[in-house]
DNA sequence: AATGAATGAGCATTCATTCAT
DNA sequence: AATGAATGAATGCTCATTCAT
């Protein structure tokens, strides 16, 4: 009863299918940035979500797909909106100030999901006790960040430094900058990735 | 008969006492270390430190009392060592720089500590729901560090430039310089540490 | 769609929920009356019915919620059948004599009922350490017992006397013949109930 | 080394022992008083004591026997005060009064006394899940009780009954006296004492 | 496609008891 | 004679998961 589509590991959902997914996805999102992941029980995120407990284990394979799938739409979610903002920007120097602010203003706009997802990637565990996400999940970042320092490097914008370095540097600031947001909602999201913007272009300045 | 350090509200504890406490707070360090906070459960804490659930409750007042201990001891050994590398340094460039290399150092020696430290404060919760640490646990660690900057701009070693968003950066950077150390153990720590001053330094440069 | 019932803060609960929890309330009865309210812990009472531990805390919002249910649902049998032998009687000494033997009646069928019923009122306690029930809750069954006392005193068929305290005197004496009745099995409970009620009615008469 | 004192059941106590035994004894009837048989835990009454846990341990063989040996002096002294008070008296009407209000009298006296040795007799199990005292326990009280009625008839004071229900009429209405005075501390015990003791006279009376 | 019911393992905590000192 | 330390069983409760309907 497989379909062909199944073959590239993605399952042919109905639309109906979809929506419910989705809705369960959506009340996760909002539990986690509520309670922690701690509090965010099944039987919490069914009950937020209006629908029975085991209604997400009919669509979910477990508890661990679920959050698994929310990180997927959510880290999704950012990726495409910083890469939009990005699209015809060529210096590495606009390149990297446009990846700070695109970053910050989807956070603005998006808090629950990001408190979510720093939920899950700091929580979520494989069967043997070690972090699901973790710091190597990010490497897809510090790739993506490293081509632009490279660039720059080669343009003769920025002076020579370990990319790496500055990539994880780069990195945790955005992440902290959203994390004291979210602590100090008063905090100016905007002004503050500005101002990181201006360090981090010092720091690669010639 | 009392000595003067029992006025200041400490309980005396006898030398027997006292090292089952350590006992137990470095295995509970171990075991949040290793698996995280989810799974540091008594039962698991015990078992790694070979003793019986009850010591547990014998020693501590309970879950949280044991929790806040591994706190104490863990974040007082850091600040500790770190104040004890910048003392005598008077340049706020000297003391940026020492403050970074200073924690690479104590994270070097004693990583299961830091990354136990870090669980609790983002997982530990009152009765309430709340965050029992949490992000504003690291206001001592910011105004510390603003100190430092504020010092750099009125000595004329700084530029100006906002103290709190340079701040959650330097912490945000050393943190995860240690997230990613642990992630990526052949990782050269110390020439990190080294990198990452630089670019603060460059950060704050006139 | 909802019926009238509903409507007086009463969840619908289906027929099956509610099979289950007649069942449960049975078993707690059960344990209570062989066992005592120390020894009726949930996984006694779960062995005893059968079932697992679980299905008790899914039914029940928690121990106390069970123990209430057993309170309230035992205590309103007794009450309906006591009424229901007092209806059309008129005199007072009749209702005195009525209500002692129906009290015996009501005991004699329900001997579980009425031990697990004691166990609780003597035992259940709120969260700041104080009885849930207590003596304070035989205030009804005082009041009860005094309007007949006073019917007696007012159609001329009594004497005067203080009729808190016969109320609390017949109801001790009604208690405390089942108690006997239960740690004498022998015993003619129907004859002692005849010969309290002479008691009663010499005790009260002119 | 057992003296020969001991054949008689007794232990030869020293005297320092002995203190030590009357001070938890009375310790335990305080926590019971205050707190309720379930809540009369080892470390609670050693705590109120002033001394520890062990302590306990060595004077008793356990809790059970503590318990037991709250139960005999307190109940040696409730004896003892009634039998004090009704030497002397002749008439089987003026011993049954006389025991009502001496009863009353001592309970008035020594009310903490009189609450533990509810709780434990309603609470205390042995190990097969009975009742450790209950009922039964009374019939020393009910053959005591007996014999003043059964001198009332044989006087010809009193009229033919059945001198056990009166028996047990009689201690229920004595004993929920008291809990009635426990639970309503404002009431008149005296009163409601010689409203009693009409009450019996009536009942027995010819 | 969805539910309500049930399970059983795991949780923190309490406690009577034991024992070396 | 007394203690502090330790034990391990038991308690009420939570929760992810399973399953018949």
């Amino acid at each position: 009863m497989r379909s062909e589509n199944e073959s590239s590991g993605q399952k042919t959902r109905s639309f109906i299918e979809e929506a419910r997914r989705s809705q369960i996805v959506a009340s996760t999102v909002e539990v986690l940035a509520e309670a922690g992941f701690a509090q965010a029980s099944l039987a919490r995120i069914a009950k937020h979500a209006g629908v029975s407990k085991g209604v997400i284990s009919y669509h979910f394979a477990g508890k661990d797909e679920l959050m698994e799938e929310v990180v997927e739409r959510t880290y999704a979610a950012v990726v495409k909106h910083v890469l939009a903002r990005m699209e015809g920007v060529e210096s590495a120097t606009e390149l990297l100030r446009t990846h700070v602010l695109a970053a910050a203003e989807h956070m603005r706009d998006h808090p629950a999901q990001l408190k979510a997802l720093g939920e899950i990637l700091v929580n979520l565990r494989t069967a043997d006790g070690g972090l699901r996400y973790g710091v190597r999940t990010n490497e897809e970042v510090y790739r993506a960040l490293e081509s632009i320092y490279r660039l720059g490097q080669e343009t003769g914008e920025f002076r020579t430094f370990d990319t790496r370095v500055m990539a994880v540097t780069h990195s945790a600031a955005v992440d902290d900058m959203f994390a004291y947001w979210t602590a100090h909602p008063g905090h100016d999201l905007d002004a503050h990735a500005r101002e990181l913007a201006g360090i981090l272009e010092r720091a690669c300045a010639r």
